[in-house]
DNA sequence: TAGTACATGTAAACAGTTACATGATTAT
DNA sequence: ATAATCATGTAACTGTTTACATGTACTA
């Protein structure tokens, strides 16, 4: 599983699943998204095998904390996990699904109405991540350069996105005239 | 569910869920996949919510094949779920989070090979797509001209891809040659 | 006093994958 | 003989979501 190695990845400083669950949140993680139902019990099962050690600790307000720490052991394991090569997954954008399937409504303004809202959640997501400033490449550590490379790739992708958007919108309008006066 | 209306979708003519399968596989659906022990039940399912109806049907070789076809009320839920406007999903790209973490393995030499086994998959994904050849919109009937704006996507998605590998590679390269000369 | 952020967890349901079982036909 | 393709299905497992349960501390 990817949670699994995700969670191990970002456990390179010690943090509890609240934490944890920020990290996803904060849109940094364009590429992946767990809920705090599934981060809890994940961290205890790799505490069991040994990939996590966690110890309480006291907070300003709320309940206590728990804190997970990367053993030597889940250091290992994530490090077989990365040397895999790039794991592929599978594609899952039902947007797609509907567009494909939207000639069932037999109305174009319908499509060309689908297609601007998918190019106003683009473009309001590549916003999102292009706030997210890291500054210049040559006084970064190794790990932000990595982070940088990996938000550009989100944010070239919305903007290709947008592109196409503005692409069909295009090829929608003409079909649409050519529909009007035949 | 997505893959319940998707299966629906599919059926704007009646098929088994074997030529189901083979639809998904065909890549045009780049946007989704499914297997058929997903496939067999989802259809019983849908069939007994009276959303497609079954008749058995001989088949030239093998065992006999299983045919659904959409109801009214089948093609009423599908509209139904084209209506609400884009369903956004979750991204789930394992390779980003590997990429990002990368920088555990302190080998530069290791995430730009990474990137050039990233670049290598989406050319290769792109090209496969880019040969579904369906010809000039202007002749088109309304699904094809739906299948076409939804493959282009699924092109210009791996143009951008490759086109940040190239990027990316350029910037490890860069910091790889100042980390030699310091 | 109501809501939000902090903080952890469980239970049940739903979605998806892998492995298995069956058996016919066609090509090598 | 052996493998591939056709064709349908079930069982067990893994992964993910939604809903629930609990309780503190601070802010409006």
């Amino acid at each position: 599983m990817s949670l699994d190695h995700i969670l191990l990845a970002l456990l390179a400083k010690p943090a509890s699943g609240y934490d944890l669950k920020k990290e996803f949140d904060q849109g940094a993680r364009h590429y992946w998204a767990a809920e705090l139902a599934q981060i809890y019990p994940t961290l205890k099962k790799l505490e069991t095998r040994g990939l996590l050690t966690s110890n309480p600790a006291g907070s300003d307000k709320g309940p206590p904390r728990r804190v997970y720490t990367r053993t030597k052991a889940g250091r290992s394991e994530l490090l077989g996990w990365l040397k895999q090569g790039p794991l592929m997954g599978k594609q899952r954008l039902p947007y797609l699904a509907q567009l494909e399937h939207l000639y069932e409504a037999d109305d174009l303004d319908a499509t060309y109405n689908f297609v601007v809202q998918l190019r106003q959640h683009f473009a309001t997501f590549g916003r999102f991540l292009s706030d997210v400033q890291l500054g210049d490449p040559e006084d970064m550590n190794d790990a932000q350069f990595h982070e940088l490379i990996t938000l550009q790739y989100g944010i070239t992708a919305c903007q290709a996105r947008v592109a196409w958007c503005d692409e069909s919108l295009d090829q929608i309008d003409n079909r649409r005239k050519r529909k009007e006066t035949p």
